[in-house]
DNA sequence: GATGAATGAGCCTTCATTCAT
DNA sequence: AATGAATGAAGGCTCATTCAT
């Protein structure tokens, strides 16, 4: 299995930081290359070709954040808490890891529409977690029954993103983790009806 | 005044038709400008760059939008019902031209930080007549006088913002006025507490 | 029309020295570019891409055979002499442009099958000539009316390209011209029968 | 020896294979390799570099045509037998092996020409042993003592040559050994004078 | 003001060959 | 002898911008 061999793990490594540190029209594969310190062709050992990088550094990381959660959905608390662990994950993951948070704020989203799509294939996993919170908030009577759950989840999201890039853009100068609770209050709110 | 004349006019809106139909990547100058029916030369007596003529787009699309919100926070009606016109007003625009939806929500976003930096310092305006009715909210007892008013305002846009780019994605394929009141609903129930 | 404007010619004649100087595979267009005097982006707005320039190559020399080709089959002289200055034409045209022979006999001959068959594309209008040449031959009483034409044509171009392949190879040490004689009393008897 | 070891003909046959399945330009050292059933390296084991493969290629097989052809020269029969049976031969050869016939009419000619030019090499003991059927036929009184031997072999090789190459690119519709008297009796009219 | 021909910098990917195991 | 992971040089093409007319 390729991903399990180090240069994998090397290389998409080397992609955040030269992604974070350069931009995204600015990260040349050669720069990559010599970022993880291995031939230009050895990246084509591993990759198919350049947007496999990017999309591979998507799937790598968003796993940690949806493996998170799926942790998190099993525990026995409400979900209001759920939701509180969720938000706070989010913004724990990115602030522990500055480049990465740069990376899935700001550069990719500069990727092609192709591109664009396909992380959202990956990201679609984690926002169908997400639903299976907001639906068991409303079977358990926590929220309210009548929201709707797709708008509900895209409020959710909607919220958490344009919270962590502003924070992004603002070049991290005020912790994000502290905004936790201030976010869990407004969107709780806004799922209790 | 360069912008007065009917060129200026001609090449925004051939490059909001250009960029809708090719896709950010794919709009040369050279394809704006057979739009536009003018030379490519005669671009750059109108724009500096190509950068500004992206920009210039933005801004005067942006202008509507904003347009409307002064106005609709001089009624004489509660914040609550401000912040329903807004969204409204919002959705209104985009799903009266397709063309401009699709280039706000998805292509310009693959512009470069720079583009997307001085983006977003357009926008800005905007937000800043939305912390109006959030503030004024708050001062008239309807909403929550504890919530952060940045973040509040993070949660208002970047629900509508997501609930937009949900509605391209999906090609239009349903009316998006229609959410309206559900995602008005949402949102006043997080701002309210 | 492209073809007219004087940097078409200039590109054509550049890529022929190019090419006869440095090989098939070492001629980059950027080569071309710097003989012809033009930057390498000019190249593409007379050439659709480099495979585009070496077909037309072959068709702006390949007119000059042809043309003189069709001016001899009017003339009013026997078959036998048509051949004769058939073969003439074609070491004459060859051995004034010793970089044109190079490049027919040798170079383009490395190219790859799909620019190949477009080269014989081509070529064929040649070849129909020669068809023209033996069957009137043939009615006139002057060649054997039993020969197979293809094969008959075949011998006749196949034996005049390898004579000239040769020379080329011999690095134009004789005089081609001077073969003439020869080659058509050679190639007199094969159809004569 | 080398030559003599199984990976060695291994190697030959399935360069041929691949050659003629891929194309010239599409026939990598690793998929070779593969199709020999050994590893990248190995090659290099049998063969100082790629060149030397195809030059090999050549080789084993031109083997085969003068081995024949030697043979016919010892035959107590005419030179025009000897020149039959000498076209004869080619055609069958090439017409049992359509890979073979594929690989040497079209895509060994795509090669660079240092490789062409170590063809040729291989090629003129070939081309030595027709030389010979046509002296002796002039001192046998059978063909015209005027002919020039080398044009006298550029035609018959030429021709041959030509009318396999038509074969091939015609897809090997058509039986190639049928051609043999004709082409004989062109050619032999030829020389006779 | 308007034109459009010309410019030239910039980069992903392939693949023959090597060499540590 | 055999392997196959790793290497790294090399080039066709695009397109924002300029400037002579």
């Amino acid at each position: 299995m390729k991903k399990d061999k180090p240069k994998y793990k090397q290389i998409i490594d080397a992609a955040i930081i030269v992604i974070a540190e350069n931009g995204y029209h600015q990260s040349q594969v050669s720069k990559i290359a010599k970022q993880a310190g291995v031939a230009d062709g050895t990246i084509y050992l591993y990759f198919k070709n350049k947007e496999e990088i990017l999309v591979s550094v998507f799937e790598e990381k968003m796993e940690i954040f949806a493996d998170n959660l799926k942790e998190i959905i099993q525990q026995d608390i409400s979900c209001s808490e759920k939701l509180f662990k969720m938000i706070e994950n989010h913004f724990t993951v990115l602030s522990s890891d500055h480049h990465l948070a740069t990376v899935t704020q700001l550069e990719l989203r500069q990727a092609n529409l192709a591109l664009r799509l396909r992380i959202n294939a990956v990201l679609r996993s984690y926002l169908i977690l997400l639903d299976t919170i907001l639906k068991e908030g409303i079977e358990q009577g926590e929220f309210d029954h009548t929201i709707d759950i797709r708008l509900a989840r895209q409020m959710v999201f909607g919220t958490i993103d344009e919270t962590t890039t502003t924070w992004v853009m603002n070049e991290h100068k005020y912790n994000l983790v502290d905004l936790t609770s201030k976010v869990h209050r407004l969107l709780l709110n806004g799922v209790k009806g």
